[in-house]
RNA sequence: GCGGCUAUGGCGAAGUGGUUAACGCACCAGAUUGUGGCUCUGGCAUGCGUGGGUUCGAUUCCCACUAGUCGCCCCA
């Protein structure tokens, strides 16, 4: 084979390309009701935003960056994730000047992160998310889950399942991350190796280590929900309490962390619950993230949002066995039959196409009767039946597929004809 | 970054250290000289992921690489 596509990356091939369509479709009209406007900013961004966005300690940074030099020797990175790159154009753009607070938008498109691939995993993939930025309000974390929810829903996905903590604000964070290095500090080496590296870097994730699960300390160490502090835990309430409104169910897991550095209060998940999905269940995963505005250097705004994948989307309908509603067959197949006939299929076709009609015609210079079998190939509503009698004669003949019934149409009334029987116009 | 498994035609899938690489599906043609979905007949891999090595000889044995797949870490 001569070439072949690059690691971890995909084609997306015809007969799956109409699934994406329809996804993101649904997916564009429900930011429409929210009233969520997309934003499109570009596919890579100066090295730095990330480095200072998404966190220096984080893995996407230390190993799953794609970056390189350019040829005005600045370092370029293409987007691990969206949020990064929606907060500075937030800022260089100066949104938190418009009027309409909070800025709600979304995006769509492709990210890239260098790792081994695996079942549900690849290297360029595509998020939806949104981000809310500007409102502090307690029903806008769960609007944006709602609007994750409501996505999921509207596809006909059962086996989900949201899960929600609360990480708090900083001086929260603080004394809980103070609180688990002293539980753990004295016994850290009965811990796995990389459990003693978290320690140091972000003790919150030696609660969600698989390896030490049943270690006493796990079952005794501090949850992050003791330590928030009274706004925080109010605010965790009121989030809660929502969702309840809502009628969104959910589950508190305090061991829930997510791997970038800048989230803080509400942080969620939504999972999937199918059978034999695979080991990775993270289909969406968002929060708020208070302190990032600022740290990419705008005025001091909160945001909330969320970010999740369309693979990782459509593998959980193929799991939970759910078939989109897609439209695959065409209105009509021109079948011509003799030299003349050929030469006259050609307009006759490029006329019912500007009439809003599917048609497709033979261009491998087919027999009659292999011309029927591609018509039914492509789940043909109608055939049309042009050849040298029809044509002595001025007519054609309009075969219905489904009932086998022919009827012959003379050619100045064809077109109006086929958008009749085809799109029920008169 | 680490580990398991895998790699044969458009797809699925047998197979052997030695002259012609099963079979199924799909596709094409004919039976049916102007009509699909059924049936029958025929056609369809100078090639067995790539590159080395062992051997008189390798698709089959060994090594490396590449890719897929599943898992670990972590994430969407």
């Amino acid at each position: 084979m001569a070439f072949q596509i690059p690691r971890g990356t995909q084609d997306i091939l015809p007969s799956e390309s109409s699934k994406w369509q329809y996804v993101e479709q649904i997916a564009r009209e429900l930011c429409r009701r929210y009233n969520y406007k997309e934003i499109r900013t570009p596919i890579f961004e100066h090295t730095e935003l990330f480095l200072r966005g998404v966190g220096d300690t984080t893995d996407i940074v230390q190993k799953e960056m794609y970056t390189f030099t350019d040829r005005g020797g600045r370092s370029i990175t293409l987007r691990p994730e969206g949020t990064a790159a929606v907060v500075r154009s937030f800022v260089e753009n100066k949104m938190y000047g418009d009027p309409n607070q909070p800025v709600k938008l979304y995006y769509l498109g492709p990210m890239f992160r260098y790792e081994r691939p695996q079942s549900g995993r690849f290297r360029q993939f595509v998020q939806f998310g949104v981000e809310a930025i500007g409102s502090n309000d307690p029903a806008i974390d769960a609007e944006v889950i709602a609007l994750a929810m409501d996505l999921y829903r509207s596809l006909g996905l059962k086996k989900i399942k949201l899960v929600i903590n609360s990480l708090g604000d900083i001086s929260s964070r603080k004394a809980h991350r103070e609180a688990l290095i002293a539980h753990f500090k004295g016994r850290i080496h009965e811990f796995c190796e990389d459990c003693q590296v978290r320690l140091e870097n972000n003790p919150l994730r030696i609660l969600d280590c698989k390896k030490d699960r049943e270690h006493e300390l796990m079952k005794t160490a501090p949850s992050i929900l003791d330590y928030l502090n009274e706004e925080s835990r109010a605010y965790f309430e009121q989030v809660k309490s929502y969702l309840n409104k809502l009628g969104i169910p959910f589950e508190v897991d305090p061991r829930l962390v997510r791997g970038l550095d800048y989230y803080n209060h509400t942080a969620f998940e939504i999972m999937s619950e199918a059978e034999g999905f695979g080991a990775i269940t993270t289909l969406c995963g968002g929060g708020r993230y208070n302190g990032l505005v600022q740290e990419i250097g705008g005025p001091e705004t909160p945001g909330v949002g969320f970010a999740l994948s369309i693979e990782r989307l459509l593998a959980a309908l193929a799991a939970e066995g759910i078939a989109l509603p897609i439209e695959e067959g065409i209105d009509c197949y021109v079948v011509a039959l003799g030299e003349e006939a050929k030469k006259e299929a050609v307009p006759l076709v490029y006329a019912l196409r500007n009439e809003g009609i599917s048609v497709e015609k033979d261009y491998q210079d087919r027999k009659v009767k292999a011309q029927f079998k591609a018509a039914d190939r492509l789940q043909a509503k109608y055939v049309i039946i042009v050849g040298e009698d029809e044509l002595a004669r001025n007519v054609a003949n309009v075969k219905n597929m489904q009932t086998g019934e022919q009827v012959e149409v003379a050619l100045s009334e064809l077109t109006t004809y086929m958008k009749k029987v085809c799109k029920g116009e008169y």
